[in-house]
RNA sequence: GGGAGCUUAGCUCAGUUGGUUCAGAGCAUCUGGUUUACACCCAGAGGGUCACAGGUUCGAAUCCUGUAGUUCCCA
């Protein structure tokens, strides 16, 4: 048979791909085999294969395929998920494209059009996969929506709700004023822009203003409409004297003491008016001051007001000022000249930073660090909202962080996540200023139904007015934007679905911290035990359509009921609902509008792929769960790896699998990560049909360490089918040697194979080692190193028959058993070209294949063999070496003799050494070779006569270096020995291979010095 | 701000309860080579104060402490 020079993985690769399928022989069902189960991780219906799929798959592909070659009926479930969030979008995304509004249509009828978009792109992946070679059980394909799935879905919530473990809350999420939903925090981008940090000064309230409810303001400034009153009521409560009065003004001009300033307010309904000087004072002249008890309540509540706007009051009666201007003129310059109200360490305001000033409205509290000095005295005080003079409480929490900005923070539950978590732990109310659209609430108070950015600006204005801005600073900071609407998120608060997490983490927790589920590798373990640690809540509802509708029905009158049907909830309604009334129908029910998280689906997965939801107890879960190994990146480890473990607690009381190996990231030789918008990833099918499956698989392998990131270039790929040629090449020598009966074994075949036999068995056990520890790149390096360098470059080598020769029979039935031992233990990391040379390398019958082949066991093996072996590679590269310095061509043969020491020389394989070397001669010798080039393994001293090419002086440094490095071995074994601590403490074993090293370099510094001496 | 991890050759990483002069692999680089399986190859070579500083020990890349840099997660 002819076969081709060149290896083409494009022809082979579909071939072999629908002969593995044809024979149905990645199907299994339950039988009396030891399962292995891998439940793949679902990937998005609608989306396509990348390169981290790609890994992944590639991982579980070989973990399926050696599961199957070693004897476990191996099953590998694929499947997709539903991606609520993602569908959706695209969904929604297409219908705009077509000029139809989301909204316009009915639920109906958007989820036909979504379920028309899964048919179409559904699928695509999976297709994908089976270009990768991905072994999978086709007909177990399951889809989180498929009817098995969802039914599943809606049980376990209704279960869950039945246990009281399934609540409705309120919670903060990402709104998009734009598209008026809410967002995932996937859909929000984070973009750094400039913007401005405000800083607002807040009154701080009369200490003896009463806690708890917000008060009324007690006071506000009077309309001119008013200013009727203000006369009635000035009139007849003071009587001053408008001599007193204009005496003290012209003192004030002559004095220059400053501008003045009028000013009318209600207190309390009544109108009262003051006078002040810049800004700061005010002076009152009052006749009636010491008499009545009805005016001096009103004084001092009218001082504490005005000291809260930041102003001192003076007050004189008229006797006062007439009798002595010169005193009154001193009071108010000893009041003018002392510290301002409030600017002493914020005695009467306090000053808070924002970016967001419009969000003042929804105040409801100020906080300071409890250890923040600055504040103590403020403890317990209240605050006035600027603008709108609400009283909110200042509040102390370990939240705020002392160094920035002010220290001081304003606190606005509804519209900032950190500021609601706050507001839970000080229960604080919540005012949600926005309406959906993003404009003012009536709930702002002030500058109803305008938009959040134009309502900035103007209260920007109005705060300087007011005298509550302090200062603008510039300031860079992270702003949410929606990835749809490229508008500003809104954070806000809705009513959601929440599951109770904290019972449920338990078993999850610690089965994984006792290795019942082991990580690879296992520092994962620490983040899943802080994570599990600190668990909040779960959020399990979604403002969107396509997933499962949560199965919770309103009655008429607000009460809600949960279960599987509508028929079920009808029941329970009737029940429940008020006796008296007329009974309860279907059309009385209304199905809550949201759809659950799609991870609410894919934590079921390992149980629902089987059925194990709807029924606990049948033949398939039984026998295929626990599953074996799960494959999946870290970045889901909470997403989804975390509560599938919870679920597999809860619902079968049995973990959801025994290992779990986290993969690095595919990232670029930047270290980027692969993404669509950066354009910086591959097309994996591309690359598959430029270096085949097989060549993909192992190049991504080859440089992907364990839970470590992988960056990807093309020279990846190239390495893998540079390695795929290189055992199509191996094959083709092999299958084209002529074989002859007549010929009788040559020694150094006997040998090769029989050195070869012991190192395959040293080779699987270490794989067996490497894959229990799930190193699996680094067992496809071992296999990659074995094809590469004992199989070809020595077995291959030392069993070739000399050009156009045949090779005996015997040799070469032995030669193709190996190879095809060798193809096995390929076989799991590169499935199409192992295949393709097995069935060509013997005559196999229709319906064999590699893949259902058991790979060679451990057996065995003579270790000092392959010792003594390694002893005969070295002086086949001394050989070589020496070659190479001389430049003596391989054809030309060279004498060769041996001076052997007690050590690094057998002659068992003179046979290999001479082919090897194409050594004309191999002597046995007593004394050293004179003009010979040489060269030594362990004791023993090799030569090729070189007849006087041999350059003495550099043969000399060459051997003095040798000796130079020997000796300074010697030295440090025998520092070692002649220690007394060393020899007392060290363990025996360790002390007798010192010795024993020791003794070889001492057996070595005499052979060199022999030589050297003989040379000179 | 809190938590976790990382730092070993130009690059990506091994180094498994401290014990060979232990400093390693693959890739990359350099040198030489076509000896009919393979130039997608073969034979060789160079290259690291194991981040830094202390400590424990007979012995430290490995254990402890601190410092610096860096990454991720949470806020």
């Amino acid at each position: 048979m002819e076969i081709p020079s060149k290896y083409n993985p494009v022809d082979v690769e579909d071939k072999w791909y629908k002969y593995w399928m044809d024979n149905n022989f990645f199907h299994s069902t339950p039988d009396e085999r030891e399962p292995y189960t891998i439940v793949i991780p679902p990937p998005n219906v609608t989306g396509v294969l990348h390169m981290g799929h790609m890994l992944n798959n590639t991982i579980q592909d070989i973990l399926v395929r050696r599961a199957r070659m070693t004897g476990k009926n191996a099953c590998w479930v694929p499947g997709t998920d539903h991606a609520s969030i993602a569908t959706e979008a695209k969904v929604v995304n297409k219908l705009n494209a077509e000029g139809i509004d989301k909204y316009d249509l009915s639920r109906e009828e958007f989820l036909k059009h979504a379920w028309d978009w899964t048919d179409k792109h559904g699928g695509i992946i999976l297709e994908q996969l089976k270009k990768l070679g991905a072994s999978c059980d086709w007909e177990r394909t399951a889809f989180t929506m498929d009817k098995v799935r969802s039914e599943s879905v809606i049980k376990v919530f209704v279960d869950l709700f039945n246990k009281g473990l399934v609540y409705r809350g309120v919670r903060m999420v990402n709104w998009d004023p734009s598209a008026k939903t809410a967002l995932s925090d996937e859909e929000v981008i984070h973009k750094e822009i400039q913007s401005k940090l405000y800083y607002l000064k807040y009154k701080i309230a009369p200490s003896d203003s009463p806690e708890g409810e917000e008060k009324k303001p007690l006071y506000k400034t009077a309309r001119k409409s008013e200013y009727g009153l203000l006369k009635k009521n000035s009139k007849e409560l003071r009587h001053f004297s408008t001599e007193a009065e204009s005496v003290l003004w012209e003192m004030v001009r002559a004095n220059n003491l400053g501008e003045k300033f009028r000013r009318q307010h209600i207190i309390n309904n009544i109108i009262v008016d003051f006078v002040c000087l810049s800004k700061k004072l005010v002076v009152e002249v009052d006749g009636g001051y010491y008499n009545k008890p009805e005016i001096q309540e009103l004084d001092k509540l009218k001082t504490d007001i005005l000291n809260e706007l930041g102003y001192k009051v003076i007050r004189f009666t008229n006797e006062e000022i007439l009798a002595s201007i010169d005193t009154v003129l001193q009071s108010i310059q000893d009041v003018l000249n002392s510290p301002p109200l409030g600017e002493l360490e914020g005695a009467e305001f306090v000053t808070i930073a924002t970016t967001r000033p419009e969000t003042i409205l929804g105040d409801t509290a100020v906080c300071v660090n409890p250890n923040d000095e600055r504040f103590t005295h403020l403890k317990g005080k209240r605050v006035f909202v600027p603008l709108i003079n609400r009283s909110i409480p200042l509040i102390e929490d370990d939240y705020v962080y002392m160094e920035f900005g002010t220290g001081c923070l304003k606190i606005t539950p509804a519209h900032d996540i950190n500021d609601y978590e706050i507001g839970m732990r000080h229960n604080l109310s919540s005012i949600d200023i926005f309406n959906d659209d993003g404009t003012l609430s009536e709930k702002a108070e002030i500058h109803i139904g305008e938009d959040r950015f134009d309502v900035r600006d103007k209260i920007v204005e109005e705060l300087e007015k007011a005298g509550n801005l302090a200062k603008i600073e510039d300031y860079t900071n992270k702003v949410g934007f929606s990835e749809r609407t490229d508008v500003i998120i809104e954070p806000k608060l809705s009513a959601q679905w929440f599951l109770k997490m904290e019972e449920l983490v338990k078993p999850a927790l610690e089965n994984v911290m006792n290795d019942n589920i082991q990580f690879h590798p296992a520092k994962f373990k620490n983040i899943y035990r802080h994570w599990m640690g600190n668990i909040k809540d779960w959020c399990i509802s979604r403002q969107l359509w396509w997933g499962h509708q949560i199965p919770v029905y309103y009655l008429p009158d607000g009460t809600f009921v949960c279960a599987e049907t509508k028929e079920q909830a009808l029941v329970l309604a009737q029940a429940q609902a008020a006796t008296g009334h007329a009974p309860l129908s279907s059309d009385d029910l209304t199905q809550d509008e949201d759809a659950l998280d799609t991870w609410f689906s894919s934590w079921l997965w390992p149980i629902s792929v089987f059925d194990g939801i709807r029924e606990p107890d049948n033949a398939e879960i039984n026998y295929y769960y626990p599953s074996s190994d799960l494959v999946t990146a870290p970045d889901i480890i909470f997403f989804w790896v975390a509560r599938m473990i919870i679920s597999g607690y809860e619902f079968r009381d049995e973990p959801p699998f025994k290992n779990v190996y986290f993969t690095g990231m595919v990232r670029d030789e930047q270290h980027r990560k692969m993404s669509k918008s950066l354009g910086n990833s591959p097309d994996p099918l591309d690359l598959i049909t430029k270096y085949g499956a097989d060549g993909v698989r192992v190049g991504m392998l080859l440089c992907s360490p364990a839970g470590g990131d992988l960056l990807y270039d093309d020279g990846m790929p190239q390495q893998g089918a540079g390695f795929s040629t290189k055992i199509w090449n191996a094959f083709r020598l092999v299958k084209n040697w002529e074989v002859s009966s007549e010929i009788e074994q040559p020694e150094h075949s006997k040998l090769a194979i029989e050195w070869f036999q012991n190192k395959l068995s040293e080779v699987v056990e270490t794989l067996d080692s490497q894959f229990d520890h799930f190193r699996i790149s680094e067992a496809l390096m071992t296999v990659y190193t074995t094809v590469r360098d004992e199989f070809s470059g020595w077995l291959l080598e030392m069993v070739k028959p000399p050009y156009q020769k045949p090779i005996d029979a015997k040799t070469y039935s032995e030669v193709v058993d190996l190879f095809d031992q060798m193809l096995r233990l390929m076989h799991p990391f590169m499935p199409f070209i192992t295949e393709e040379i097995w069935q060509l390398l013997s005559d196999r019958k229709a319906g064999e294949s590699i893949m259902i082949s058991q790979l060679p066991k451990v057996k065995k093996y003579d270790l000092e063999l392959l010792a003594t072996f390694e002893d005969v590679k070295e002086a086949v590269s001394g050989i070589r070496k020496i070659r190479k310095e001389k430049n003596i061509a391989f054809k030309d043969a060279i004498e060769f003799s041996v001076q052997t020491g007690d050590k690094g020389f057998d002659i068992t394989f003179n046979s290999i050494l001479i082919k090897l070397g194409n050594l004309s001669n191999l002597d046995l010798v007593k004394e050293e070779v004179k003009g010979a080039a040489s060269f030594r393994v362990k004791s023993a001293n090799f030569y090729v006569s070189l007849d006087g090419f041999i350059d003495v002086e550099e043969e000399l440094k060459k051997l003095e270096k040798e000796l130079k490095y020997s000796k300074g071995f010697l030295n440090s074994v025998v520092n070692k020995l002649s220690n007394e601590r060393f020899v007392n403490n060290a363990p025996e074993a360790v002390i007798t291979k010192e010795k024993a090293k020791q003794t070889d370099a001492e057996n070595k510094i005499k052979v060199l010095e022999g030589r050297i001496a003989s040379m000179k």
